[in-house]
DNA sequence: TGGCTCAACTTAATTGTTTTAGTAACAACA
DNA sequence: TGTTGTTACTAAAACAATTAAGTTGAGCCA
């Protein structure tokens, strides 16, 4: 027996099922030109019945360092993910590659040995190669993040830009004036976006943008530490301090308290994402709901409704976040 | 072309390589007794080197509910793992299952499918049909966590039981009687090997076990929270609560400061696993470190190695845990 | 009406893998 | 010495999937 997949289904069984031939079965599954589209579709849904090479592995290759699932936001999506792909039958196949030529390669291997059959794309960049690449194949998949691509594919985000004016917005309201930012990574869609956001609220409010102001740090605490100190020993020390993640943020607080300064009294300090840690943060991280466990299952639904080719009611799906308010950027929660 | 996995090795070239027939190769890769075990090596060291449809598939299926990676352990036991095998050029493969009789059937169905190599098997427990199941199978896999089948399987563990050991001394130094332990789901090894090393350093304490202080949780602040709460509604409470997990522990500390009691001055609290968030929780939680990350590790070049046919230095790895002292059980750390 | 094109297949060849049915070589035993 | 059995393979058949080449019938146009 070479390498079928399941119990003893052939292409065979499939072709007298439906009463072609073997071969128009095979160029069926997979999508021929010269195969009708109804007789596709009848094939592909009778060789599901008759649980043929069922089409079930989603691919995820999480691009490092920037993405690590020790990281809380990619455990979540992960979690999400995997639990909604099993419940409709579905695996997750993960790897890890780092964000440079190599990446595509990765992808194409997956393909190439049919052990993935679409995948989950995630943490956009600018000019995104994996999009590029997946695009021209024709190979299914759906992006986790906003993309300037928008129309051209399928994606479920979070309104990135709209998390930056609520925070932005919060903080004026608090009477802060010298707001800096911690951005993520300049290459990358969520950097962009939440800059855009974070702009547009400087102007809407009045507020001129110092350049000095304006930084990106990698995801982690350590690298929010390091510029926090610069960004505090400036000239004109910035009272509020935004970053783009969680994590940035935590480090940017240990800076401030390093600094003998009180985080929320002295200078006041918010997050992105809104991972668990940010509730138990000293003080407790203000921070953008993202509900990474909601991407995940939207995502993960509807890569596999493109699977089964059936309709999907929106091709990007955008959620609103929410903005946390805590002790980091609001005295008047200390009771 | 049937679905070969890669650049086009075949059979063929691995028997004209060898010097043998096309089928002597199949029946060697295919474990047939008929091939003599020097042939057979040869072959798949040969295969190998040739790249031939190379196993490189790690499995994990998530006992659910007991284990989901939004837990931080299994976010960082998957970080770990999938980077490792990433760097040796293997992919891993994730799914879910409840842990109930359709567990095995989702092991046999990666393997029959041939999307598996080999599995790392987690959070083992007292009678496991999964590890019962591969050994009978002979399916290669390495268990994290440690067993009580140890010398018949491959496995990487931190001794839980000297964890507890430590927790209970601790607590003992620091003048504690009366000591609570909300352990983990009893079917599991860790809760067994943790309530032995429990029961032991009590016993070496001189300290009587009560058995209204003996309680199991599931792995969640939230039933950690009810469960503290009937603790410390006994007529004689505890001074303090043990917990096998982290995000347990968690829960306890809320339900002591929702009772109007200080954590560490009237109720020391304590964790294992030392999570991320045990260092920022209020207060900050003693906690026994595991280090997932390198328990992942362990376990996945164990299980490479096993693939490889590479000898295995040490069939049961145990690494040891060690207390991480903080201020929920040690008020002199306020300082 | 005849010829052309094109969509939608089928037939048959090809390829990779597995399986069945051997068989050569050697040892053991009567 | 001849029979029997076992080990370690091979040759060839069978089988699954892909692919190239061909066929069929509907529609169209002069």
């Amino acid at each position: 027996m070479p390498r079928t997949n399941r119990d003893d289904v052939t292409l065979k069984d499939i072709a007298e099922a439906v009463g072609k031939s073997v071969a128009a079965v095979s160029r069926a599954l997979n999508n021929y030109e010269d195969i009708s589209p109804e007789t596709r579709e009848h094939i592909k849904r009778v060789a599901r019945e008759m649980g043929y090479a069922p089409t079930d592995t989603l691919g995820l290759v999480l691009p490092t360092p920037s993405a690590r699932t020790s990281d809380p936001y990619f455990g979540e999506l992960l979690a999400s993910i995997t639990s909604e792909a099993a419940s409709q039958g579905f695996d997750l196949l993960v790897s890890t590659c780092p964000a440079d030529v190599e990446e595509n390669r990765a992808y194409l291997r997956l393909i190439n040995s049919r052990k993935v059959d679409g995948f989950i794309v995630i943490r956009p960049r600018r000019r995104d190669a994996r999009i590029e690449m997946l695009r021209e194949k024709q190979f299914p998949f759906v992006v986790v993040g906003a993309t300037n691509v928008a129309g051209q594919v399928y994606s479920v985000a979070v309104d990135e830009a709209k998390g930056a004016q609520q925070v932005v917005a919060h903080l004026v309201a608090q009477g802060h004036q010298q707001i800096a930012l911690i951005n993520t990574p300049a290459d990358l869609m969520l950097s962009l976006n939440y800059l855009a956001g974070f702009q547009q609220a400087m102007q809407h409010a009045g507020l001129p943008i110092n350049t000095d102001y304006l930084t990106n740090s990698d995801f982690s605490q350590k690298d929010g530490y390091r510029i926090a100190h610069r960004l505090l020993n400036l000239s004109q020390p910035p009272t509020a301090i935004v970053a783009t993640d969680d994590l940035i943020a935590l480090g940017v607080m240990s800076a401030v308290q390093d600094q003998g300064l009180e985080v929320g009294s002295d200078v006041a300090v918010a997050g992105f994402g809104d991972i668990l840690l940010a509730e138990y943060s000293k003080p407790p991280l203000t921070s953008v709901r993202r509900s990474a466990g909601l991407l995940g299952q939207k995502a993960c639904q509807m890569l596999i409704s493109r699977l089964r080719n059936e309709p999907v009611a929106q091709q990007n799906v955008v959620i609103q976040p929410s903005l946390v308010i805590r002790q980091s950027t609001d005295l008047a929660l200390w009771l």
